[in-house]
Order: structure tokens, then C-alpha cells, then sequence
DNA sequence: CTGTTAGCGCGTTCAC
DNA sequence: GTGAACGCGCTAACAG
């Protein structure tokens, strides 16, 4: 059935040669405009379709681009992904997703299965896991490979990265909790071997050094992104003798069940206990007690990366001109944390 | 810089034909123990990778299948695909995903390209748009490649589908509103083109005849998933003389803005109006009016988008078997619609 | 067991 | 302007 139509069926049909075929269809410029039209039609007419794995393995370009995030079914990743195609799309590109689900053997694995696939670049967050291996992404580098990080990313010579200024959002977001008033913020943390983990600490520590705060270590607490852990860490708090005044956490699910954990211990927020997530997912501003968060803009991420990719893509000759860029973070204040309805604008 | 070595390379190096060496690392049966040691070595050796574009070429399979949704940033959309490609990673598939933001001439466009780019099947949901055109669908099943819809999709011949029962979910959320003592139910519909919203629309209809109400065709409205849609609708209902006590809708988002309507008017949810959404977004759980949903198992529905395929592309020269799967939907019963609270048992 | 040849579909030299 | 020949990297068919 279905046999697909080549340029050589077409060239047969007119009693001419592939190669004229080709050049007709690729509008080169010696070519009679008779014969071009010729070609055109009769190819229409049996539904030629150029095979792009044919011309991807002459050219060496497959406009595909591996995209390698932690999982997809999240609100940041899923949107990043799509300014990634919203940007990438229109330029010829398509995009193959790979899971790493946070394990480095898969993240390892991604790699090297995108890069047989020929892909043409490579998008990606580096997965949360403890290892210091670098070599998969060096081998991308000796390949001519562009590779772009966004959002988790590592320090590496010759890589570029999209990411919104961590410490920057993390500062505001406790400055913001110390102008409402509150005195001892505790940190809700991640993996600090990322940066992005390491830079949202530093910032809030900053913040409460500013302010001449006292820094108690202990209340900085290292968790990973998950509502029940949230909840965890937070009765431990609560039970304390001298309990933190608010919380400002990496991950708006630790501050869900931060907030989840609080009410059920009958204290009142943003009263008793203010509290700051971060990411802005699109339920932390549905609830009904909505929370305050830091957004990261997670589309314009997507779009810029693609956009930062192109460019690499197009320079290949030229020198490995690695650019870092760092988008603005919002702060997002919402109920959890605001204790002054007076000061509310909107 | 970084040259890929091929299987020239490698059998320049040891003297021998780069055949054999395909042979070696392809396991090939009769082949000495010796030779294929020794390829295998000096393979690893000279950091030799398959190039899997040549292989693609030459055997037609590129082993990329295409994955088309409307949009990649819902958690439904992308859970689909986190399950879909959790089943067909392990098989050495990629996933290409693509979007059409609902638009038809960017479904078939998309549909091009990927068939261009030698795609082994093409995973998708259809967008909501109201042409009636399904050529683009035949083209694919002419040249023989899997066509599957989940969730989305139209009934043509030869072409399966990964669906929920979406009679019955709407048949149980509006026999469930019922039960709570409602008796005039609005229905928040959607193009009744697309399969899915259209069996919603018939089990909710049946409900209400099988439970001796008044079936009111002025309490269907048809509208898109957006949250100012909900609330758009919802002002109009609230204006009748004789408004609804209750509201299922096709979609969580509208649900969430029929919400928002309903409590600016200062009316009880669920005493005053019962609300019952579709999808079982995560927001609806985290509200802390939660909102009643039918769930539909997004991961579980892609998971078996891929097996379904993966069948079909094993079973490539058998009779095209359209293979219509349907998932049973589970309805979570919320704050929005439960009055009675002594039923609850969780 | 291994070498030779050929072809997947395309673009691109180098001639004419 | 167009044809002939070649190569991208790999595997399968046919030798031997």
C-alpha cells in the first residue's frame, strides 16, 4: 500500500534525472522555469513529500532537539516545554521529551540515546540527584553538541543556561515576609549541589543577615518537593519550644503542606504563620487561601531557551560563545503571607 | 572537532569489512568469537555510537513516534504524555510532541511534518475546532502508519482509541448531583463534534430522564474551558428567574469560574448551587472548597495510547485491528457538591 | 566465518 | 540547463 513517492519516481515519470528533480523542488536558480513547473505539479499531483531522514543524514542536521526534563506532569516543566515548541516549531524544529524522573543513570542514558538519534541540540534541567558526573555533558561539548540549561543548572565551561535570578527571588520573598513583620523565617530547602537550590538559600540568608536578623541554621531545613514532606518537616517545627514566625520554601508543595499542617494545628495564617512557595503553580493561586509564591515566568524560560539554542545553532562555526541569561523573578503576594490588607493595590 | 566514528573507522583500523563489524555489534550468529571481541573493544575504545539516522534510512523505522495534543501546559495533556512516554522509552522510542493550540490547519501541519519525519505512529487528540475534514487522518492510515486518538477523537474506520467511558462519568456525576437533592442541573457543554463532549452531553441528559426530571435544553450551554468562560455563563444562569441548583460541567476550569461567580453573588456552594467539574485537575483537590471532578486517569490513558501502539507497529503486515479501549472514569466527590456530609467515609 | 555489492532517499560536485 | 556519479552510515543479499 501506501509506497512512498521519491524524487527518483518523479524523475522516471518525466524522463529526466533525480538531481533535476531535486534542484527544481529546492528552487535552484539554474533550472528552466518549464521544467521547474513541470516538476512541481507532477509532484504535487503524486503527492511527493520530502524525506527529511534521508536529508538529515546527507546534511547532518536532523531539526530535531532533545528536550531532557525531571518529569513533564508539572506545571513549570510542561510549560517550559511549550514555549520551547512555540518557539522552536516555527523555525522547522521538533522537539523529543525525555523523563530523567531525577535518576542521573537515566539522565546519562537521555543523553546518549538523543545524541545517536542525531539530535541537532539539547534543552534540559538537570535531574536532583547527588552525583558529580560531568562526563555526559562533556561528551555533548566534544561533539559539537549545543546544550543549554534551563532553570537546574550546573556551572560548566561552554554551556549556556536560562534561569531567573534565584537569589534575587528568594531575597525579596523573606524581605517581604520581614516587612510584614515577622522575625524568624524558616527555610524549606532542596539539594544545594543545583544552584538554583543553593542560590534561594543564599539570597534568603542574605536577607535575614540585612536586616540584622538573627541566622539560625536550624531553621533551614533540607527537603525534597513533595506535599507530604512539607507536612513532615513542618509538625517537627511546630514542635519546638520556640517555633518559626514564617516559612519561605522552594517548592510551592512543601509550602502546601506547610499550610496544610499549620491549620490542622489550629494556628492561623497568615497570623500566626506566614508563608511564601515558590514556582507560582497554578494552584496556589486558586486556593482559597492563595499563596503567595515567586514566579518564574516558565513560557518566556521555554521560549528564551529555544531562542538561545537557535542562535548556538546557527553560529556552529564560530567560537563556543557561552551566554548566561537571567530573567527577572516576580514576587506573587497573596493571602498566606499578607497580614496588612491595607497594603493590597489589586 | 568532534568527528562521530562510524563502522568504517572502526574496520579501517582492524583490517576488516565494515560489515563484519555491523555484524559483530549486531550480534550476528556466525561470526567468530574472536573478531567480535575485538570489534566490540576497539569500539568502546574509539567511542564509537550508532548512528541511529543511517538505521532509520535504511530500515524505515526512525523509532520517533509523534505525540499531537491542543497544548502541553495542562496537567491533563501532560500527564497523557508523561504515561506515554514512561511505556515507550523503554522500548527505545522518542516522543515528538507537537501542539496544535486548537487550530485545524496546525493539526494537519503538524501531522505533515511529522510524517515527513519518518514518524513510527502518530499518537494524538484532535483539536477543537469545528471543520470537518479528515483527510489528513486517511493520508496516514493510506501510508500505514498507527493512528491512535486518546481522549479527543473522532470515529473512523481503522483508526483506534484510548478513551473513558464519558457517557457514564457524566451519567454518575449528574445522577450523584441528583442524589444531593438537586433537581434543576445546568450543563457547561463543549463542541459536540468531538466524541468526548458529546457522550458527556448524552449521559448527562440520560441521568436526567432516567431519574423523571424535567430534561430543559435552555440549561445546556455550550462553551470553551477557560475560567472567565465559567464565570461569563454563570452570570447569565444567576440572571434567569428561575436558576439551576446545581451545575456540571465538561470542564474544570469552567467549573472553577462558575465557583467564583456563584460566591461574588454570595450564594452557598454546595447549598445553594451544587458544583461538579470534569478532569479532576490538581487544583480542584487542592481548593480549600474543593471541587467534586471525574477523573480520567490521564497517565493510565497514555500508558495504553503507547501499548496500543506499540501492538499495531508489531503487528505491522496483520489486518489493521482498530482497537477502541475504554477506561472506566472514577467521580471524586468533593466540597462543591456534597451537602450531606455524614455520607462522607474518607 | 568474512568480503563484496547494493541500496535506503537525498543533495551536490563535476562534467557536458 | 541538465545528466552522471558519489557519499551520508548502515544492513542485507549474495558470494566464497
Amino acid at each position: 500500500m501506501g509506497k512512498k513517492t521519491t524524487i527518483y519516481d518523479i524523475a522516471e515519470k518525466l524522463n529526466i534525472t533525480a538531481a533535476t528533480v531535486s534542484r527544481a523542488l529546492n528552487g535552484n536558480s539554474k533550472i528552466s522555469e518549464k521544467t521547474r513547473k513541470l516538476v512541481n505539479d507532477t509532484a504535487k499531483e503524486m503527492n511527493y513529500e520530502q524525506n527529511k531522514l534521508a536529508l538529515a543524514l546527507k546534511s547532518g542536521k536532523s531539526f530535531n532537539v532533545g528536550v531532557i526534563v525531571p518529569r513533564i506532569d508539572t506545571n513549570f516543566f510542561a510549560s517550559v516545554i511549550r514555549g520551547i515548541e512555540d518557539e522552536l516549531h516555527p523555525n522547522g524544529y521538533h522537539v523529543i521529551i525525555c523523563q530523567t524522573h531525577d535518576q542521573e543513570n537515566l539522565e546519562i542514558e537521555n543523553i546518549n540515546s538523543l545524541l545517536n538519534a542525531q539530535v541537532d541540540g539539547i534543552l534540559m534541567s538537570i535531574s536532583n540527584s547527588k552525583l558529580e558526573t560531568n562526563q555526559h555533558f562533556q561528551k555533548l561539548l566534544k561533539k559539537g553538541v549545543p546544550l543549554i540549561f534551563f532553570d537546574r543548572k550546573k556551572d560548566i565551561a561552554g554551556v549556556s543556561s536560562v534561569t531567573i535570578d534565584d537569589f534575587k527571588g528568594a531575597y525579596e520573598a523573606t524581605q517581604h515576609l520581614i516587612d510584614q513583620g515577622c522575625k524568624r523565617i524558616a527555610h524549606y530547602s532542596s539539594n544545594r549541589d543545583i544552584l538554583i537550590f543553593k542560590n534561594r538559600y543564599l539570597g534568603y540568608k542574605q536577607a535575614i543577615i540585612d536586616n540584622g536578623l538573627e541566622f539560625d541554621e536550624t531553621l533551614v531545613i533540607e527537603t525534597i518537593s513533595k506535599i507530604i514532606e512539607g507536612r513532615k518537616i513542618t509538625k517537627q517545627l511546630l514542635a519546638m519550644k520556640n517555633p518559626p514566625d514564617a516559612i519561605f520554601s522552594v517548592s510551592d508543595f512543601t509550602a502546601l503542606g506547610a499550610i496544610e499542617e499549620i491549620k490542622a494545628h489550629g494556628l492561623k495564617i497568615p497570623e500566626d504563620i506566614s508563608v511564601v512557595g515558590f514556582s507560582n503553580e497554578p494552584f496556589t493561586r486558586f486556593m482559597e487561601l492563595s499563596i503567595s509564591s515567586v514566579d518564574q515566568s516558565p513560557i518566556e524560560m521555554g521560549r528564551i531557551s529555544a531562542q538561545v539554542f537557535l542562535e548556538e545553532a546557527n553560529n556552529s562555526k564560530k567560537i563556543k560563545s557561552e551566554k548566561q541569561v537571567v530573567l527577572s523573578p516576580e514576587l506573587i503576594i497573596r493571602d498566606s503571607s499578607l497580614k496588612s490588607k491595607v497594603l493590597v493595590d489589586n
